[in-house]
DNA sequence: TCGTATAAGTTAAGCGTTTAACTGAATCTT
DNA sequence: AAGATTCAGTTAAACGCTTAACTTATACGA
């Protein structure tokens, strides 16, 4: 068996009150005798028991990881590399996560997550976009929850999100910095927070140079933001407009496709028409050419909803904060100066 | 709060030891009561406390999942998926998962994951390969350890492994079926059991068909299985031999290194070159022509995964058992009968 | 008919922590 | 110098559940 807070306490010749006391830093204790105790701790390499500990503090050191099976498994790492950034959170925060994914038509019947059930979380990260039936639901159980890279259209919640605005704007005023004018912008689902926000950025791009925003030039009618939808809405929009010589892909998913397209259709990138993505995924620079894009700190994405939803659990802090990771530029091969 | 056994208890005029019988199926309580209990738990929605079960039982609830980092973040959803088969499982299960992760190059002095060291699972389950040294610490802990994808070289451990040996045979059948005789295989690490089980398999089928193995067709040399190590391997083969006719790479991302090494030079696929790969991986549709390849049931694996633990952990079960989860031939564009 | 099984529960101790309330000594106050 | 305050610790109850040991009622065997 595992050492207990008595055996600790005999070898200290202590109170197991005052090794409890040492362990949560409480000022009572002086610091030879916290010491004393502290060493026979590292020395026992006793670990409190989380269900002694749980059962009294009627807290279970576990935060739920919430995302839909999809977002999951798609085959670029974005949001598991959020979860890794959580993970590595817990070795500063020690909590448990307890990731769990759910159908993207989750319903109203659907059994809930296991562990919201058995109110064995704490808190609950919700990463990506999830049917907001399923929001709706979660709610009810009055459970701590933040968002990353997502939010309900509404409803209070504490948020992490990357900085899309600015986002927008940097990429944009990049492809105006290389020469252009005539950007179109290449998006879906405006519901969506993230996209909407780019757009709202690449608008205030254009305004900023004062260049008149052409509402033609935008394509938002996907609903999904993958290749194959990127593909398709280039082809709508060249079938619509004939001048354009950059393209604002509002994710590197979509920008892949219409890579595709350009090349199909024997356009030069970026020569003819120079291109920009969003995210920075791997693939990036595999393709040919290189791919622009604004980097999005995925990791840190991570850990700061954790930090977040720890504070928000720990200080009952509920105010519905939302932070904003910087994101950056990063010049490839698909954009480049003209003239 | 949460409703309590003693809740239960008192609503259906019964003492709290009885709510807990029924709840472990303990036959000493009468149908009837049984039934009223039942029914009191479902109407109150009543959970047991892991924290107080856990005090008592000595048991966490929690099963550790542990895998590399790189694993975690391929690309390609291969042991996400078997996570995720094993978060699956623990709908009926009724574990937790606690996924870590640990660093390819985990060393003597790296802190163990949490989890071990809190002693908060009952059960571990290793996916893919992970450094012996790794392992080696683990031991020492004495929590009962399941292999999926991959096993050590020595010691005696429950495994869940896809029937590489069967799949390596089935693929290279498949190809001698198609009237092939100098099939080629693109191979990597013989230390790992999967790639030296497909290569096992690759000889049998040879054997099978009485046609001679051929030393200087099998490239074994790669440390990893990657698009770039098949594309290398794929060169230095051809550089050597120039009689094959098909090629078996042992894994679908050498099969796609060894695709564009082919069509660099100009060796059509079947036509001149057949080639099958193995792992079926959804980027095998994606690709020109399509590859034929071995399906392997990821998800089934994590799922066999986490009953082979749980089953370790609540029977006792400490026969280091093997269980191979069958794999089947996928033909697709890159196979054809000749001639 | 009486002792003995058996069936169906109940009682109560104990699991490892936390923490409010307590204690006893030392230090201030006035 | 007596009372008040502070300091540094201890005592003991409580958290929600499990389970060995016990109880009571009923059925059974000879």
């Amino acid at each position: 068996m595992a050492y207990t807070i008595k055996d600790v306490a005999e070898k200290a010749g202590v109170s197991t009150a005052t090794v409890s006391l040492v362990l949560h830093n409480h000022k009572r204790i002086s610091p030879e005798t916290r010491r004393k105790v502290l060493r026979i701790i590292k020395q026992l390499n006793f670990y409190p028991s989380r269900s002694a500990q749980g059962l009294v503090s009627k807290k279970t050191g576990n935060i739920g990881f919430i995302l839909t099976e999809d977002h999951f498994l798609k085959t670029e790492p974005f949001y598991t590399r959020i979860f890794l950034g959580t993970e590595f959170a817990t070795r500063e925060t020690n909590y448990y996560v307890l990731l769990t994914t759910v159908t993207s038509d989750f319903g109203a019947e659907e059994p809930m997550p296991q562990f919201i059930e058995e109110k064995s979380v704490d808190g609950i990260i919700i990463a990506g976009k999830v049917p907001q039936i399923l929001i709706d639901r979660i709610v009810r159980y009055e459970v701590p929850v933040v968002f990353v890279d997502y939010y309900p259209p509404s409803g209070d919640f504490p948020v992490i999100m990357a900085d899309n605005v600015r986002g927008g704007m940097i990429a944009t005023q990049h492809l105006i910095e290389c020469g252009h004018s005539k950007i179109g912008f290449i998006g879906g689902d405006l519901n969506h927070p993230s996209i909407s926000d780019r757009l709202h950025g690449y608008g205030t791009a254009l305004r900023n140079a004062s260049i008149e925003l052409n509402e033609s030039y935008i394509s938002s009618e996907e609903q999904n933001t993958t290749k194959q939808t990127g593909y398709s809405a280039a082809e709508k929009l060249f079938s619509k407009v004939n001048d354009l010589t950059a393209i604002f892909a509002c994710n590197d998913a979509m920008a892949f496709g219409v890579l595709h397209y350009l090349k199909e259709h024997n356009l030069r990138v970026p020569e003819d028409i120079a291109l920009i993505g969003f995210d920075d995924l791997e693939s990036d620079v595999l393709i040919d050419p290189t791919l622009s894009t604004i980097g999005v700190p995925k990791i840190e994405l991570g850990v700061e909803a954790m930090k977040l939803i720890v504070n928000v659990v720990e200080n009952n802090d509920r105010s519905a904060k939302k932070i904003l990771i910087p994101v950056e530029l990063i010049v490839r091969e698909s954009t480049k100066k003209i003239g």
